[in-house]
DNA sequence: TGTACATCAGTGAACGCGCGTTCACTGATGTAC
DNA sequence: TGTACATCAGTGAACGCGCGTTCACTGATGTAC
């Protein structure tokens, strides 16, 4: 039963909705196509008429993430605090993607792992906009260092099935920043520090 | 054809040693039981003999990987150094486990969870003896906020197929981390900053 | 605007294939005397 | 120490099963007049 052009163009961003979601829950390998048609109201059958295969799926899924970063107009202490929350933790669906899935892509075929570094990319030049540093090199670095830092602990904390840990390593690795931050800005004077990541 | 008992015990060695070289290469669900057999020397049909299931195997990996870690002697420069060189990027078989495993862990039932909780809490409590600080909570903050940075990083470095960007993540967090311990260090006196990480 | 037909999005059965797992069998090892 | 037998580690064919993918079919949509 055909669908009209409009439907057909909605479906196909319900599919690719459903597909981030999921990959990020469950990871490419453990996610069937059957079961990203059938969170997005379709059967497996029709698949075929939106992509060429899993493998282009996971490619353009990787690509529509792009669309979902917005400009950081607040600091990194408060983009801390929320990344390194109880609640990004425990949502891996709608969470970080680079968290979710840097590892896998990193067994996956050249198309999504360019896609993925084009993530990785804007997400390195938004940290270094907010990034304390006297010029752009030192800001980029801080930029890299602090991704790393809150990619790692947000990875480790959701591995972890030691409750009190996890919520150490979410809570020290924000509080460790953030005196990272304190250090640079007094030895360097300007923009009070008054960004206390708390406890 | 039966083989010796001494054998025996060598065959399960050999076994868990490939299992946990391959799922740190592929991941677990991409290494198949078939896989790590043949790597031991071994058919699959003998599998059953060693372990209850590829879950099983999976969570004696995981167990075994504790006897790897040495305590460390050299200064968390030293450590970073290596951690974030090219090849320790490049060799995913015999390199870090949490760096490899750790999202994949993630979705894995209890055991295999559990048992890299024990790893990582070891890392912990390793990294706390060397990490600068002036009480043992700030050590910790210190062991815990570096070794998210180093692993992330790591993984993030792997992640690309852009290798000046991959490249640029290992060294410019390598120059991060030692940053922040010359600042520790100079805001408290003691220990010199001798240990440079260059570029 | 209505009608007649071509198009094609979606369906669900069916396909190979590779996976984890089982099992009857083999023959060297370990044991009893 | 030698011999006879029981044990059992390893083999490879075979099993269900679920996966990605294909395909004939259906019926609503889009188009030509």
């Amino acid at each position: 039963m055909r669908v009209s052009r409009k439907q057909v163009e909605e479906n196909k961003k319900t599919i690719l909705e459903a597909a981030g979601q999921l990959f990020r829950e469950r990871g490419f390998e453990s996610v069937t196509v059957t079961d990203v048609m059938k969170a997005a109201g379709l059967t497996h059958g029709g698949f075929y008429g939106y992509f060429k295969s899993k493998e282009d799926l996971i490619a353009q899924t990787l690509a529509g993430l792009q669309g979902e970063t917005e400009p950081l107009t607040v600091d990194l202490a408060s983009v801390a605090r929320r990344y390194l929350s109880p609640e990004h933790r425990d949502d891996f669906g709608h969470g970080c993607p680079l968290a979710a899935l840097a590892s896998e892509v990193s067994r996956q075929p050249g198309s999504a792992r360019s896609e993925m570094t084009d993530v990785l990319k804007r997400q390195f030049a938004r940290f270094g906009k907010i990034a304390p540093g006297t010029d752009d090199h030192e800001k980029r670095r801080a930029a890299i260092g602090s991704s790393a830092a809150m990619i790692g602990a947000l990875i480790l904390a959701r591995m972890t099935d030691d409750p009190d840990l996890s919520t150490e390593i979410l809570d020290e690795t924000r509080v460790w920043l953030s005196d990272r931050d304190h250090g640079k800005l007094r030895s360097q004077g300007p923009s009070d520090g008054k960004s206390d990541a708390g406890s």
